[in-house]
DNA sequence: TAGTGGTCTAGACCACGCC
DNA sequence: GCGTGGTCTAGACCACTAA
């Protein structure tokens, strides 16, 4: 099932089309795709119009365009736990039919910790602390300490928290999340981590930090995120940038 | 010093030139840049053609677009090791000013090893397989296992192997390297792997492996990069996409 | 030479934020 | 109501690939 989105413009309906048809392999990978001449006729629209949608494509890593050939259609198979993109655990786990389960370990006022203020966020911002164990097939994988910061967010029904923290800002209180930026390091875990995370011996965790921000570029969460390492692998697709 | 790019397109001028203002602070954090109209007169353009670049800088997270406000510039300060986008140790030991040195310990043949068998690359491939050493300050701090396909790549003259891959390949060689996909895990280190970078008892290596694609997707190189857990760090800018 | 993608234009209409 | 960014168009010229 895919996420349907409100994005009803007519470049994302077309996008979302070809990358239907690559899905369900009308259009296979190593193949080209119809030329942007034909899928104007296809799509009834204009070359640039077809050209910003074969782009959505390409920054996905869905097509290579090559001047003078044509489109062709790459071989991905999408993946595991992506760093890049912003996806909730909940999205995760809805496209990829993991078993998965979301624990509240605590859900209250709180101070934000050191590595943001550093960072420059305020120290007296009041933030709502939230820590989940997410499990895979009943073991422990990742644990999640988030901070909502007010007044933007006033607190998280227990319920949405078990759920999705996306959803409910996006939904519920109609904000925009836009961006965040991440930063990944490998330490030592704490003592808390060591038991909840079931870590053996001298593993270490995987330590992911963000900083996620609205439309308007309101700061409205700060997340530490700390992953079993044995558990733990991300993908990612690049393209050089000259720049 | 920039590295200065072929990228002659009006769009591409027109980004490095609000890029450069904005690391000159004539454009600064938190305030809105001239509005696509204004930008459209003082750059003698089509508007279409600001848009598209300033959408460059949207994707590098140096802006962010307010429908009906206006475009303002993101505090970003840029980083440490990328894994997200596609750059050479060479290119970021110059924009970062470290130390930095690179020892060949091997340039032969050899075969491409079992992980990227398992993702469908032919057995029988030949390669030329170049291990290096990459110290700051004095310090190892990466383990790099290239392994170059041939026919494209014939060999590396160990000149260019201690200089930068991809220059050579670029620039000697007249290939465009245009993407690549990459995975992160954590692992036990190899005794290799341990001696080489003066690993502590029971420290684990942060593992990159990628394949690097030139624009007509021949793929050229293939890599294993080994991190020093107590090095590497990274960071990313991401945006919320809805696909 | 014909077809492909890359760039650019001048103009249009829309949705949003603000006064 | 006015200025902002978001979308779309029809047409033009270019650079590259292939026959």
């Amino acid at each position: 099932m895919n996420n349907l989105q409100a994005t009803s413009s007519k470049q994302m309906i077309i996008a979302h089309d070809i990358i239907s048809k690559i899905k369900y392999r009308q259009y296979r990978p190593g193949t080209y795709l119809p030329s942007e001449n034909q899928l104007t006729e296809l799509y009834g629209s204009s070359r640039e119009t077809i050209r910003k949608a074969l782009n959505e494509l390409n920054d996905l890593g869905m097509i290579q365009k090559i001047k003078g050939k044509g489109s062709i259609v790459l071989d991905t198979q999408r993946y595991t736990f992506p760093i890049s993109g912003i996806t909730s655990f909940k999205e995760l786990n809805n496209s990829q039919e993991m078993n998965a389960q979301t624990k509240v370990l605590h859900n209250e006022l709180s101070q934000v910790p050191e590595y943001f203020l550093a960072r420059g966020v305020d120290e007296t911002q009041e933030a709502t602390f939230l820590e989940r164990l997410r499990s895979v097939n009943g073991e422990p994988v990742v644990l999640d300490k988030d901070y909502l910061l007010k007044p933007s967010i006033q607190g998280i029904p227990t319920k949405e928290a078990e759920n999705s923290l996306y959803e409910y800002l996006e939904n519920q209180l109609g904000y925009q999340i836009s961006y965040a930026t991440k930063e990944v390091t490998v330490e030592s875990p704490t003592d808390e981590q060591k038991s909840l995370l079931q870590l053996i011996d001298h593993e270490m965790v995987v330590a992911v930090r963000s900083m996620t921000y609205l439309n308007d570029t309101t700061l409205v969460q700060l997340t530490e995120s700390y992953h079993r390492p044995d558990k733990f692998k991300f993908t990612d697709f690049a393209r050089r940038k000259k720049i």
